[in-house]
RNA sequence: CGGGGCGUAGCGCAGCCUGGUAGCGCAUCUGCUUUGGGAGCAGAGGGUCGCAAGUUCGAAUCUUGCCGCCCCGACCA
């Protein structure tokens, strides 16, 4: 993409509603606009971003066996009086007649629908167990959005929502999507911690928030060190035992606020192992039995011949928050980090001197190569001066430049710089082009 | 929903207390110069001061109502 015909509309100054550090990036780095409170306008850098971010999701869904849908964002209200949510769901949810006087109501979530899809279709256990996502914008009207997209009332959010004919085999369910969770937030970059958190009514051992860490966390976390360092157990697990690798990580001890308990806490971690830091979640799993399965009559048929409600677990993901998430865990005082598999772009190609026949000859030959190799490269062959250029590279988070100037050309050389770590080397064209097209 | 704050050019702000021709920086446009860390000089364009009503000879400024946005708290992916 050449920079001077993108759409990159970066602020120089910090927008005055803006508070805590992504939510002031995203908005200076041009991925997003405020149309409302807690509703944004994703801009084409933004947009990018949160596409590669779904697609992280959608990959590790898959791979654990989830199978993708795609639901309405308005639903019908007598769904949810089957389910009997309609009255309990308050002022978050929005309301909405259409022409016929029919309530409808924009989706806060989708138990229901996915619930009356699947008691249309499913009858037999033969049929389980089975999982269906979506990843689709949803809206919940707070009643005091913040923070940008972490708290925004419109939402892109990844749903998933598991059926099986018994407990033991939904604790698989739940199992397949706790690993999914650990592997998709370490493909972004993130370290994700589960904790557990509050089951309400249904209780049980089965509900995790998956937290990543970042001092402007929203709320307070307390777990045991080694959890932070844990890495995922990666694609290549036996997807239907792995008991291993949840109970190892369910055994350290690791509670956000809601269930923090102090004398615990202290009972099993020792002082240096214990962390106590400032968490976002950005995930949310959940077994919930028959809660929904049995007043919505989704049953099913089982080996002994008899019926009885699926039992059910939700997942969720959010997936815009998850930008806010990553910019609050991988920022300077320059701008937006990106980690490599969520950036805009695979590198910045930044022609210091447009005009140059030499420079813009190399620039051309870079970008035409790297383009064919399959790179995703912004092309900045604007007339800005170096220092813009630098500094909006640097906002905007691009992980490696490429650096085109008329002094190191005279030499045969340029230079390659690296976002996080500020190193700059720098070589002879061809011996960059090739390092950056074999990645 | 309780408490607080703010709406003045695209963005950041001053002016309001004490009513009298609407300003500054950045951005934008033109010209010249400049070209490895958000350039310099000269010039230009851009505002029914959130909306409505009221007070007044006269309202960005005072009064009332409404709308929007932000912050703290309670609540949530």
């Amino acid at each position: 993409m050449r920079l001077s015909r993108y759409f990159l509309p970066t602020l120089k100054e910090t927008p005055s509603d803006a508070q805590i550090v992504s939510h002031k990036l995203m908005l200076r780095a041009g991925l997003i606009k405020q149309e409302a409170a807690g509703i944004y306008a994703w801009l084409p850098l933004g947009l990018k971003v949160l596409k590669k971010i779904e697609q992280i999701v959608r990959e590790e869904m898959n791979r654990a066996g989830a199978v993708e849908i795609l639901m309405p964002t308005l639903q019908l209200a007598d769904l949810w009086r089957e389910s009997g949510r309609y009255d309990d769901y308050g002022q978050e949810m929005l309301r909405i007649t259409d022409r016929h006087k029919r309530d409808l109501l924009y989706g806060p979530t989708a138990e229901e629908v996915v619930t009356d899809i699947f008691r249309a279709f499913v009858r037999s256990y033969r049929d389980l167990p089975m999982n269906l996502y979506n990843i689709q914008w949803k809206f919940r009207d707070e009643v005091r959005p913040r923070f940008g997209v972490m708290r925004g009332r419109e939402f892109l959010m990844k749903d998933a929502y598991s059926f099986d004919i018994d407990e033991a085999s939904a604790r698989k369910a739940y199992n397949r999507m706790f690993v999914a969770y650990l592997n998709l937030f370490e493909r972004m970059g993130l370290k994700a911690v589960p904790m557990r958190a509050d089951t309400g009514p249904i209780g049980g051992d089965l509900s995790h928030e998956f937290i990543i860490l970042a001092d402007t966390g929203e709320s307070q976390v307390f777990c045991h060190k080694d959890l932070v360092e844990m890495g995922a157990p990666g694609p290549d697990v036996d997807w239907d035992n792995l008991e291993g690798h949840v109970e190892k990580r369910t055994a350290l001890y690791a509670a956000t606020e809601e269930m923090h308990d102090q004398a615990r806490f202290e009972r099993e971690t020792s002082t240096d192992q214990r962390l106590s830091a400032r968490g976002i979640e950005v995930g949310h799993i959940f077994y919930f039995g028959e809660k929904y399965s049995r007043p919505m009559k989704a049953m099913i048929t089982g080996p002994d011949g008899v019926e009885r409600p699926a039992q059910m677990g939700s997942y969720g993901v959010g997936v815009s928050r998850l930008l806010g998430a990553i910019i609050e865990a991988s920022h300077d005082d320059k701008g937006i980090i990106w980690p490599e598999s969520v950036a805009p772009f695979d590198l910045a190609l930044i022609n210091l001197r447009p005009g140059d026949e030499a420079c813009d000859a190399a620039c051309e030959k870079a970008y035409a190569a790297l383009q064919a190799a399959g790179r995703d490269v912004l092309y900045d062959e604007t007339d800005d001066r170096p220092g813009a250029k630098f500094a909006r590279t640097e906002l905007v988070g691009i992980p490696w430049s490429m650096v085109v100037g008329p002094k190191g050309l005279a030499e045969g050389n340029v230079e390659l710089r690296n976002r996080r770590t500020g190193e700059t080397s720098t070589a002879a064209f061809d011996s960059v082009l090739d390092g950056l097209i074999k990645g």
